[in-house]
Formats: C-alpha cells, sequence, structure tokens
DNA sequence: GGAGATTTTGACAATCATTTTCATTTTCTC
DNA sequence: GAGAAAATGAAAATGATTGTCAAAATCTCC
C-alpha cells in the first residue's frame, strides 16, 4: 500500500524547493487530502530512506525535504529567500572530500555540501513607492 | 561579565570534538562548576554568534559546538565514530561554491561543507577473544 | 466471498532539545 | 553605597518529531 507515500511524493514534486514535514501536511489538507500529521513523517522518512527524495536540516534544526530530479548524487543550490533549488553536480568536491579524508587516515567517507544564496529574482531591487 | 562565558569557553576547548549544550552542562557540573542550563546555551550562542566557536548539526537535530583552533573559515573532517575531529581548508571547495552559484545567477553565496568518516583508530579491526 | 492475519493509519500523548519568562542576584555607574 | 542595567537560572512553554495503540484498510488462503 502506498497511496499515501505516493501522494506525499506528489504533493513534494509539484513544489520547487524543500518543504518540511508541516508544510506538505498542511498543504495536502488544504487540497482536502485525508492525511494524518504522523503518516506525512512517516512517509518522507521512508522515501528519504529509499533515496527518493533528499533532506536538508534548515538552522532552526528542522527537517526539509524534496523530490530531487536526478537520482545521481549530487548538491542544492538554494536560495535562502524564496528557497528556489538547483540541483548540481561537484565531482572536483567529491574528489576533494575523498582526499581531505583519506589525507588523515579516514575511511567510509560521506560529506554533506549545501550551497546557499539569493537568486536573481529575489536579489532584484525592491520597486520603491 | 565573561566568568560564565569563559568557563564554557574553557570547558569546549579542553574536549577533543564537537559537544552538544546538554553535554557541556553536564561536564561543567560534573566539575562542580555553579551554572544553569539556560546559561550554557546562551553561552554557546554568544560565543558561536562572534565566531569563538564553531557550530555544527547533528543528523538528530541537535546543536554540537567546538572550540576550534583557525580562526580562518575552514571545514571539518570528523569521525562518526569517537567524534575526533580535523579542521582542514579547502579553498578549491570554496572556489567551486562559489562559481556554481554565480553561474546560476545567485549572489551572497555561502556554503556548509563538511566531510565524515571513520578515523584510524576506530577503524583498526576490533579485538577478538 | 469471507475469516482471520497483517499492515497502515492517525488522534493523542510523550519526548526532548531549545527558548521564554520572570524574579533574583550580580555587576556596573555615579 | 543607591539605583540602574545586565546576567543568571529554575521552571514553564514551545515546537518538531516520535511512540502508542486502537480502529480501519488490505492481504491471504480457503
Amino acid at each position: 500500500m502506498t497511496t499515501r507515500r505516493d501522494a506525499v511524493h506528489d504533493t513534494l514534486r509539484r513544489s520547487e524547493g524543500f518543504r518540511s514535514a508541516q508544510d506538505v501536511y498542511a498543504e495536502m489538507r488544504l487540497h482536502g487530502a485525508k492525511i494524518g500529521l504522523t503518516t506525512v513523517y512517516r512517509a518522507l522518512q521512508a522515501l528519504a530512506d529509499c533515496g527518493q527524495v533528499d533532506v536538508l536540516r534548515t538552522d532552526e534544526g528542522e527537517s526539509v525535504y524534496r523530490a530531487c530530479a536526478s537520482d545521481d548524487h549530487h548538491h542544492h543550490l538554494v536560495c535562502r529567500r524564496c528557497g528556489h533549488t538547483v540541483e548540481v553536480a561537484g565531482p572536483a568536491v567529491e574528489r576533494w572530500a575523498e582526499a581531505v579524508g583519506s589525507d588523515h587516515g579516514f575511511t567510509e567517507i560521506t560529506h554533506t555540501v549545501e550551497v546557499f544564496g539569493t537568486c536573481s529574482s529575489c536579489s532584484a531591487p525592491a520597486r520603491v513607492g
């Protein structure tokens, strides 16, 4: 039974940036979906576990999810204003992380890399008057 | 008045890896310090605000702090087992992040980069028998 | 088609790090 | 010292997330 999970996945796919569980829940309820918050959390976790969605932690400690287009390992360039997200590859970074780790005798190296900025739309000067 | 803050900072400096506020608080109390949890939180935040300690978020959403040797921008190679931490520079990564951002029209670019692994001590085969 | 087993769901309570509140204490400032 | 301003901390509040458990949905085998 994946109806609920699919519904959650769909909601996420319709979103542009990263969304929190509470966001997803609110949006689904808004559109009339009959689903509980607990189920949204479980679906999101399940999706994250099987790699179908990416997870990030906000500065406030909230987990946010995104249904990314790319299945491959990639990173995110996220607008800190509107949340607009671009998936980016960074082979150089992958190699760097691996090298840094093994240089220091570390094994089973993983890394987290996220880039934040203000996207062009958001950095456009606010209309005055 | 910075007595408390200094005490917190000192405790952190004596630690090898990243420590949570609760950790720091427990350790200080253990050593007889008379300080409240609230104050530890406040001191840690203040130290982080003025860049005297680095902050990370664990997978569990806990904030962990570290008094780093380097004042300059740097990243961390953290042992996921024992927490042993190495401060590493990554000029190539800085440039990459900047380039990725501006390529997509983003400004005011920041980034988070952390590398995790198992350090040599921890990956040594466990003694059997 | 149906009985019973299994899984999923979701309302509610519990957890837990962190933050607020607010009265008390400490530390200036003059 | 007196009074103002800042720091402290105990306890309550917050808020995301997780656990509980009974009800509902679904599957399985006859």
